[in-house]
DNA sequence: GATCGTCAGATTGTCAGACAATGAGCCGAA
DNA sequence: TTCGGCTCATTGTCTGACAATCTGACGATC
């Protein structure tokens, strides 16, 4: 992309500083661990591929070591594994981490819930909003890719409730390991719409101060998505089990 | 974590597979991190401390490539920030930070408490170990590194009771950066003698079933090791906070 | 005197090429 | 068949290089 000698545009004489204009402009390692992700989320790549570094990098037309840096984001993540001298590929769920993850998902939303309370407005004002996001999209008939991704904002600002952005960044990697789980049993793509009145259930005991309630139902709606992405995956996988 | 799943046959020419005999070989990455971290622990580097890339690198005997990948799981740790074109340096961690990560190590190992009636017996078992290591450590007078590590051990049991390795792996890094906190305002090494008793108090309610005391014990105690760190941070910049 | 443009130095971001170490598969021999 | 060695592919690491950008100081302009 810089290739060309000179991107000559001199844009520097602004005569005004204005607050908060940021050009996002992301360095080469996160445009290109950006394009893996969206490649891995839309199921581009099957469980266990092998990603070779010298394929991709003159795939996507960067150095190796680039593409090299940006798969070690991918393994921080947790989407990707890597072995010594074998390199890194795509992780494959089993039964094990997608109980792990659930459970993990489950305390740190029921945290967030328990503490609706005592969290602040603004992030009362965002599970509303995501929520209202959320179930627009649905009857708007929105892709799946969007749905998918205003479903999970609403679960993150329900971890946010908790106050502490470590905990959210903590869920985002838990959430992006799930939702590459889902990626690869996309069968499971057809119940993506029978989700907002679920949610709904969580969030009304939560306005009326029913934590107790909300928690409950927080409860059953993941019990209930890790029993389908369960039932998806020993469909596609029947060879693991304890 | 979730290594690779036992399918590493018998190829090797090795004739017996001795159980659990691993060479502790690790990459030339993990040695250069390893070493950065305990360089931060041990609060040899300031907090803001720019980290240059160069200078490690002849400073360790490595390249360049080598030290910017371990600069990486340092950012990826939160125990360094990096800033584009600006390099990566040491963490400054503020009051905000603090209530943060504390906030989030109360989530994590109270959930953990919550589930010792269905934890595995060898989690609960790895509480009363770690404890009782902590404690015998205290006594024999063991040196500050030796009591600090056994006691951030106790509180990963404590975490590791929730059945998620997701969850204790983000407890790690949130231990870890409140260790960093630590080693920057390190006045607070003498107060690392008073708290085995502390602990017992958390332990012995589970033992005998009673959760909430439990709870409510973990509660006081974060709630106490908090302001401590806050105090002694205040101390040292008292220059933050609304 | 203050603000701004400009320049040199330092540092990072990215690239290209190279080499050794390691792992995987193939083929031949006991 | 099973074992041992060979070859190839891939990674781990190094060296060297260049462009983009930040920092700080110097001088020009109002």
């Amino acid at each position: 992309m810089a290739r060309a000698p000179g991107k000559s545009g001199q844009n520097g004489p602004m005569t005004h500083a204005y607050p908060s204009l940021t050009v996002e402009v992301a360095s080469t390692v996160d445009r290109v661990a950006e394009e893996l992700r969206r490649a891995l989320f839309d199921g581009e790549l099957a469980a266990g591929t092998p990603l070779r570094e010298v394929a991709l990098a003159e795939s996507l037309g960067v150095s190796r070591p680039t593409v090299r840096e940006a798969l070690g984001v991918l393994v921080a993540d947790g989407l990707a594994v890597r072995e010594p001298h074998r390199g890194v590929s795509v992780v494959t769920p089993d039964l094990a981490a997608i109980s792990d993850l659930s459970r993990a998902r489950l305390v740190l939303e029921s945290a967030g819930v328990r503490r609706w309370a005592e969290a602040g407005d603004e992030a009362r004002d965002a599970v509303r909003s995501t929520l209202a996001a959320y179930t627009r999209a649905v009857t708007e008939q929105r892709s799946y890719a969007v749905l998918n991704e205003l479903h999970l904002r609403f679960h993150l600002s329900l971890v946010a409730l908790a106050g502490s952005e470590r905990l959210v960044a903590a869920a985002e990697t838990v959430y992006a390991e799930l939702r590459l789980a889902l990626a690869q049993v996309d069968r499971v793509r057809r119940d993506a719409h029978a989700q907002p009145e679920s949610h709904l259930r969580i969030l009304t005991p939560l306005e009326a101060g029913d934590l107790e309630a909300a928690e409950a139902q927080l409860c059953t709606h993941l019990a209930d998505a890790e029993a389908a992405i369960r039932g998806a995956l020993s469909e596609v996988a029947p060879k693991l089990g304890p």
